[in-house]
DNA sequence: GACCAGGCACATC
DNA sequence: GATGTGCATGGT
């Protein structure tokens, strides 16, 4: 059965639900536009708490830098990057990540955010271990471009909540987004944010979804609501 | 002790 | 081009 799409009024309602429910969510938790890039490839298919750690060990050292980033040893990286899990493979995405930062734009990530978003977004892609969501995190939370994130919580909560088709792919549910809402970074940005915070509070591990705002605002409204889908 | 977490590249068919 | 696999820690 294919699902119509929802419309702009339909996801700003829901927008809003959220938006009721969590607050403004002030999101990218990062300090800095390099903190965020450096987040972005740490917190790939790991739970933030972990990347927390990390985060904090490289602070702790003054490590939160591209040109400190660039002249250390991949075992001292790895070391501190430990708690974030993978920290060899993240060593070396993080490590190829700088050396664009370093390399092609001294360090500066203002040169790096210059060109225009799809211009940009081929540049992450390029790097080796920077695929489609860790690219557009960077450009939206750290660049303040105007992209929509699409990571695991979107596809399930949009899938438990009867919103998208199981199986649809990164361009087509980020497409969803940027056709039917205004272009819009705020906008996106803490979309976003409240997605993430529906998904981890309601749409993670538990059994039903008693209290979660999306059941309260789709009910009557969405294609249909789908308790019960735990996981991936 | 099993299962899961804001992916990605690579091998294989 | 679809599908499977390795990478790894820490919380539930």
């Amino acid at each position: 059965m294919k699902k119509s799409k929802p419309s702009y009024k339909f996801l700003m309602a829901l927008y809003n639900a959220l938006l009721g429910h969590f607050g403004v969510r002030n999101w990218w938790p990062g300090d800095s536009p390099f903190e965020v890039c450096v987040g972005a490839v740490l917190t790939q298919n790991t739970a933030w708490t972990n990347v927390a750690k990390a985060v904090a060990n490289l602070k702790a050292r003054s490590a939160l830098d591209p040109f400190v980033l660039y002249r250390m040893p991949h075992e001292e990286l790895a070391e501190m990057i430990r708690p974030a899990g993978y920290y060899n493979v993240k060593a070396v995405r993080l490590r190829n990540l700088i050396d664009l930062i370093v390399e092609n734009h001294e360090g500066d990530l203002k040169s790096l955010f210059s060109p225009p978003i799809h211009e940009l977004r081929q540049q992450l892609l390029s790097v080796k271990g920077v695929g489609k969501e860790t690219a557009d995190s960077i450009i939206l939370y750290a660049a303040g471009k105007p992209i929509f994130v699409v990571d695991a919580y979107t596809r399930r909560v949009l899938l438990r909540h009867g919103l998208v088709e199981d199986g649809t792919d990164y361009d087509a549910v980020q497409e969803l987004f940027h056709s039917t809402i205004p272009r819009d970074t705020a906008l996106y940005n803490d979309f976003h944010a409240q997605i993430v915070a529906v998904g981890h509070h309601f749409c993670r591990r538990k059994p039903v979804c008693g209290g979660c705002p999306l059941q309260v605002f789709l009910d009557g409204q969405s294609p249909g609501h789908v308790p019960g889908i735990t996981g991936k």
